[in-house]
DNA sequence: CGAAGCCAGTAGACAGTGTCTACCGAAGCC
DNA sequence: GGCTTCGGTAGACACTGTCTACTGGCTTCG
């Protein structure tokens, strides 16, 4: 409907993008398979990225931001740190099994451009404006330190905000990677997987942050 | 020198696997690759792999039997259970960054065999005798959950020994996942890395078990 | 001893991939 | 009007995993 008739191609290719990954799957996100989605011919991506990597890393990014948008929801609709904290872990690992061809790109460095290319070229190919990528995820990351200073105590063991949210943020991770891969299900029975994820967030907030009543 | 002659061609695949992932990453265990290195046509590994994830499955699994034998190690040199339980954990995260791309292998999922395939067929290629993959992480995990049950206190919040056992794991996993992804690093500033990883492993079990003096 | 059969491995085809390069039509500009 | 530039096409190239036909050597049986 909106006048988004312009750098058409670009934008459309990075949503067919999404909208592949989302439903099925990373595997799917050959650079032909979606120049064939999108209607138009295998070399055209080429004129936007100059890679298969960089147009998978900005589908990734588009992730990201969906993410950020869900975590600023999420705090947005508690008060307190601690209860904004658990809204955000809560939000992390549903996003996750949610979207779980996205997230997986979102982590697949060996797909994204990151920075691994070595040499980085002199100016010629300025259109490729990326934000780095791996940088989308440092202010996400700010945001638990930011969550995590702002309670009243640090944790048991009075760890530094960053080492604490550092921790959180590898937990919250470890949960959403392992139960995706299913290790877990199979491990701790086979209860209410809802019930059962919310307990190992809760516990990881519990465990990281010091008991729920105890805080502020 | 032993006679480990028989059955050569398949374990030496195996072995070339081993070798190239840990030198070379994941990207390069291409089976034409592998067939290569091993001096053999890259129609060979057919005879012994119907399929190109059967091989790397069993690539992987020699991952899991290494990454046991080094739990093994680590409870073995330590001896309270709280001890056992940090050796192991650094255990974990020291082979995930040690050996990155056999690591990644371990949890690639859609380059394993896992469960996925669907239809089982029905006892025609009995030759592929794999222990299921996914089960081979079950033995660590239930390693894991023996030790946090020899502990008098099963964490802050008083859960079954599974469940803590699963949010450790997860932490750890997060951590060395995390890690090696680059974000940790970069978030928590440049300090002495090996430092900061031991730092982090130490909060996982401090938030996890309860600190570290109360332990028995 | 000779023939049958199997077994490990070879070699080539096939469809598919990402990248590269030559080309082409339409638009804009002097 | 002739020119260049832009957005996209189409084909080639090397490479991948899978499949199938084939072959040389070994065992085994008649």
């Amino acid at each position: 409907m909106s006048i988004e008739r312009e750098n058409s191609l670009r934008e459309r290719l990075v949503d067919v993008g999404v909208e592949l990954v989302l439903t099925e799957g990373v595997a799917s996100l050959g650079l032909r398979e979606i120049a064939r989605r999108a209607g138009v011919s295998h070399g055209a991506p080429r004129r936007y990225f100059p890679t298969h990597h960089a147009l998978l890393s900005a589908i990734a990014h588009r992730g990201f931001a969906d993410l950020g948008a869900r975590f600023a929801a999420a705090v947005a609709g508690a008060v307190s740190p601690r209860d904004q904290l658990r809204a955000l872990g809560r939000a992390y690992v549903g996003y996750a099994l949610e979207h779980r061809g996205m997230f997986e790109l979102m982590f697949r460095h060996d797909l994204l451009d990151s920075e691994r290319q070595g040499q980085e070229q002199q100016g010629a190919e300025r259109a490729t404006e990326q934000p780095r990528l791996r940088e989308s995820t440092l202010p996400l990351f700010e945001r638990i330190v930011d969550l995590v200073a702002r309670q009243r105590r640090y944790g048991p063991g009075g760890q530094p905000p960053a080492v604490t949210a550092a921790a959180l943020w590898a937990n919250l991770h470890g949960i959403a990677q392992l139960w995706s891969w299913g290790s877990l299900g199979l491990a701790l029975g086979a209860a209410s997987p809802e019930q059962q994820l919310d307990r190992l967030v809760d516990a990881a907030l519990d465990a990281h942050l010091g008991p729920a009543d105890a805080a502020s």
